[in-house]
DNA sequence: TTCAACACGTGAGAC
DNA sequence: TGTCTCACGTGTTGA
C-alpha cells in the first residue's frame, strides 16, 4: 500500500532516455519460507511493472526524437502530435502516389481492369474467343497475406461446372509508405471441351467472367 | 494509500474508447471545515489524474484506429508500431519527393545555387557585372519561422562596409508531408558608389558573394 | 500457478 | 498559492 516510495524519482522533466536499472535487490531467489512469499511476490510485481513502464517511456523518448517541432514534450502532447503527423504523412503519400504513380486509371474503388481480345505475348491463343488477357491494377493499404487473398479471389471465379475460369500468369507488387500497388496479369481458361468441337466455345461468356472477377476483387478491396 | 479502490475497473481488454465519467461524487464544493480539506484535496487530485489518464488513453484509442495491421493492441506495441510507421512514411515521402519533385539538382546537403550573369526578367541590369541573379532551391524538414530564418540569413551576407549585398526578389515555399521545398530568387545589390564612376564596380566579387551565401544558408540547413 | 497488461490513488517536483 | 505531470506500488483480471 505504497509503504515504500522508491528512491529514484528522476522527475527532472528532462525527458531523457535513461531511467532506473539502478541499484536494487538484484539476483533474487525464490524464498522457501512461506512468510517471505508475499513480499517476494510484491517485489517481483512492482519490478515487472517498472520494466513495463520503462519500455513504454522508451517509446515516448523515441517519438520525441522523431517528431519535428515538438513544442510540448509531455506524453499527451507527444501522442497528439504523433497522430497529427501520421495522418499528415499518410495523406501526403496518397496524394503524391495519385499524381506520380498512376499506372492504369482506376475507378473510385482503386480497381482497374484492362482486357484485350487479341493474342497474348507468346503468340499462343488461349482458346477463349473475345477475352484472352486481363490486366488488373489496384492500390490499397498493405496487409499481410494480401497477395494470397488476391490469388485466391481470382481462383474463386468459377463457372457452372465448378471449374476455375481464370489463372494468374504474372503478379507484381510494389509497396510505398504502407500502400501497395498490385498488378495482376490474368488469363481466362478455356471452357471444358465436354461437348461440341474442341475449338468451339463461341458462346464463351467473357463479359460474365469480367463482371464476376471485378465483383470478387472488390470484396478483397473493401475488406478491413 | 490505496485505501479506496475505485469500483469501475473496465479491464475488459477490449481497448474501447469509453471509460469513466461514471457515477461519482458530482458537484463537489470546497469544504469550509479544515478537517475535510485533506480528503477533498485527495479526491480532486485523483480525479485530475483520472482525467489525464483518460486523455492519454483516448490518444491510444485513436492510434489503434489509424494504424493498419495491428497485431498486438497493448500500449507498448501500439507505440512501437507507430514509430515504425512514422519512419516508413517519412522515408516514403522523401523518396518520392526525390523522384518526382526535384526542381534543381542540389548537392548532398540539399542546397542548390544557380546564377546567371545576364539580365534579369524585367530587362533591368542590376549593375553588378558577372552576377546579377541567383536562384536558390533547398529542401529540408519544415519548421516554424523557416522563411524568416532564410531571409535573415540572406540579409546577413554583408560586404566590407557592413552593407547588405543581396536582396530577396521572390520566395516560394511548398510543404509536403512535413518537408519544405523552398525557392528563393535573389539579386545581388550593387556595391556603394563611393568612389570612381557610377557604372564601375568591375572589381565586384560575385564569386565571393556566392561563397558567403552558400555558407550562410548551410548554417540554416544544418540547424536543428 | 504464474505472467502480462491495465487502472488506480498517491507523493512529489515543476511552473 | 494551485495545477499539471510523472513515477511508483498495488489490486485485479484474463490467458
Amino acid at each position: 500500500m505504497h509503504l515504500v516510495q522508491a528512491g529514484c524519482r528522476n522527475t527532472s522533466r528532462g525527458y531523457s532516455m535513461q531511467n532506473g536499472l539502478d541499484r536494487r535487490l538484484t539476483s533474487i531467489t525464490k524464498p522457501k519460507l512461506k512468510a517471505d512469499a508475499k513480499p517476494f511476490a510484491a517485489f517481483k510485481h512492482s519490478e515487472a511493472e517498472r520494466i513495463r513502464r520503462m519500455r513504454i517511456n522508451g517509446q515516448y523518448a523515441t517519438l520525441r526524437t522523431i517528431l519535428p517541432n515538438l513544442i510540448k514534450m509531455d506524453k499527451a502532447s507527444v501522442l497528439a502530435e504523433t497522430i497529427r503527423r501520421v495522418r499528415e504523412l499518410k495523406k501526403a503519400v496518397e496524394e503524391v502516389e495519385a499524381v506520380c504513380c498512376t499506372v492504369v486509371p482506376g475507378g473510385e474503388d482503386g480497381l482497374s481492369l484492362e482486357y484485350s481480345g487479341g493474342v497474348e505475348e507468346d503468340g499462343q491463343d488461349s482458346g477463349a474467343a473475345g477475352l484472352v488477357f486481363i490486366k488488373v491494377a489496384l492500390s490499397l493499404e498493405d496487409r499481410p497475406g494480401l497477395m494470397l487473398e488476391l490469388i485466391n479471389a481470382v481462383k474463386s471465379v468459377k463457372g457452372a461446372g465448378g471449374v476455375g475460369l481464370i489463372r494468374v500468369v504474372k503478379a507484381e507488387m510494389v509497396t510505398v509508405g504502407g500502400r501497395t500497388k498490385t498488378l495482376l496479369w490474368l488469363q481466362p481458361m478455356p471452357p471444358p471441351a465436354s461437348s461440341g468441337s474442341s475449338s468451339g466455345s463461341g458462346d464463351y461468356d467473357g463479359e460474365g467472367v469480367l463482371v464476376m472477377l471485378r465483383r470478387t476483387l472488390r470484396v478483397v478491396l473493401v475488406k478491413k
